[in-house]
DNA sequence: CATGAATGAGATTTCATTCAT
DNA sequence: GATGAATGAAATCTCATTCAT
């Protein structure tokens, strides 16, 4: 599986060819396939492991700035985010571009869903500072991809943004977008 | 061209052989070596004209709502890019999913920048009514990026949001984020 | 013709595709066929001319040095020949690499039998100079190849050897082979 | 390798696709690019044992017939160099043919090289027999260009000449070139 | 007589997958 | 359970040749 992940993200999905693979796993190609039915099988659980951490990892975030107010909290986890994602650009960039091609992904979407429901809970308890109007789960889908997808292209894109300024501006974006 | 978009609207970029769309053609693959000089080039032609056509008919729009108040029109705006982005979902998910291997995107940068300009003079003529720091360059990437890809994701993942209420969301966010 | 002679020279057999013999010519590819039955008959054609006006050339140096005593008239030609070879090593390079492919070549043969003639006449008339168990068709086809593809090889080849002691050591190989 | 000998002896590099290889050596297609990168690397190495084998089998001639004195060594050499290439003439004509295109040859020249330095030593050691003026590196180039290429011509277009004879003129034009 | 778009056989090469050892 | 040689379908691309206009 590493050697899955390090191929994946230095060759991207078509350049990583099964034998590789193998070869970068320092095993047999026939190995490969008492383990995995095909290649497909290989990218997709090198992509929810991937998930998985980046989940994990967020978690972790999330326990150590709950104590804290939640504009901080927040603003700690856009920065944690972002931080995570460009530790795996390469796994990003394929997870971003040939996820679609894999099927809708288990668990890429867990962790959308639990993000979202932190964010739901959130507006649940306070919902007296936003707008009375706010459809909750039109919002939270908004929020969801809006968030993720510019952390996402921040990162493989690398617009003339500084790290600061760029979770300054997610913040605002959501604050802007809640408040009434 | 016509069965070029059509065979990649139904099979994705791989799922296109130079082969299948010639025959989709009615034409024998030689004639396909008479006007691309390899399979990419088909393909960059045809996302081109697609964006092409896409700026065409958002260039009609803007014409047709200027004289309109900016919220009348701008939603307006919103409204007919989803409904273009619908009539050819096919060729966008190929768009957004194969652009980043075809190298960056003439024309569909030059679809964004023409956008991003428009609001940018919006932004200047009135400049009083918005946050004071606003970071210009960086809040036109951030809004072109958001709402670009929301449209898209809106678009190819149809979550269960009305099209209506999309095109109020997404107003909402463009004004949130901007507003002192 | 000259088209067909140039691409040749410039890209060799394979290189010279129908089409950019065409092209080279300023008509349609259809008018080649209109002329030619296939594009192994204009090379041969072309070799053919080739082959020609090498000979003609040849020909009118035989007849400028024909008065000149023998050993003075040999080595102007085989001065002459190189020189000739040398204006068209493009050529003479698809002739040397390609005519086997095509079949036994009528005009190249031609040449070839044309001086090895006037040799023959040579040694016929100075028999009492050499060696007496000379067989004389043997002799001939032995030198008319030496020194033919060693002067072929000199032009192709470019060993470290200057023109005139190439040519010394063409006419020593001659003599040195005919006489007793 | 003995299937693309076989093929190349038979239809000539333009006919001897990778494919045909594949079937004349009972392969699939697949395994013969386990094995070489490309068509022409097949073809080299089919080109390369080729030279190989001629150099060790004339290698065991030179090394059989050393004790011998000289004019019969060097007619024994000559009767098996041709008596060699008599037996790979397909190859032969490919090796003449196609190596050019292939870049200059390292084992064919080498083989080149091997003959031309037992000629140099015999020319050193027995200077008094030869010519004063003589260019050592000169005549060497033209023998080995001479005696080669005569020998390839006399077995690729079979002239009325017998073996025996052939042999002696050969002899004879070496011996007369180098002699005083 | 000129044209050149159309053709398609065929060439080289890749790579996911199998299966006998 | 591990191995990796063998496989062959399929992909891209070329080019000599035809034939309707």
């Amino acid at each position: 599986m590493d050697a899955a992940a390090r191929v994946l993200a230095e060759r991207g999905y078509e350049g990583a060819s099964t034998n590789r693979i193998a070869q970068a796993a320092g095993v047999g190609i026939g190995s490969l396939y008492q383990y995995f039915p095909n290649k497909d099988a290989i990218v997709v659980m090198v992509l929810d492991r991937f998930a998985d951490r980046l989940a994990d990892r967020l978690d972790a975030q999330i326990e150590a700035t709950m104590a804290e107010p939640w504009p901080v909290a927040g603003r700690a986890l856009l920065d944690a985010q972002i931080r995570l994602l460009e530790e795996d650009a390469g796994l990003l960039r394929v997870m971003v571009e040939q996820a679609p091609r894999l099927g809708p992904f288990d668990k890429s979407l867990a962790l959308q869903r639990r993000l979202t429901d932190l964010v739901r809970v959130y507006l649940l308890l306070n919902h007296e500072e936003f707008r009375e109007d706010l459809d909750v789960e039109a919002a939270l889908w908004i929020l969801a991809e809006a968030v993720g997808m510019l952390s996402i292209r921040y990162v493989l894109d690398r617009p003339p943004i500084s790290h600061e300024r760029m979770v300054d501006e997610l913040a605002e974006l959501i604050i802007g977008y809640l408040r009434a």
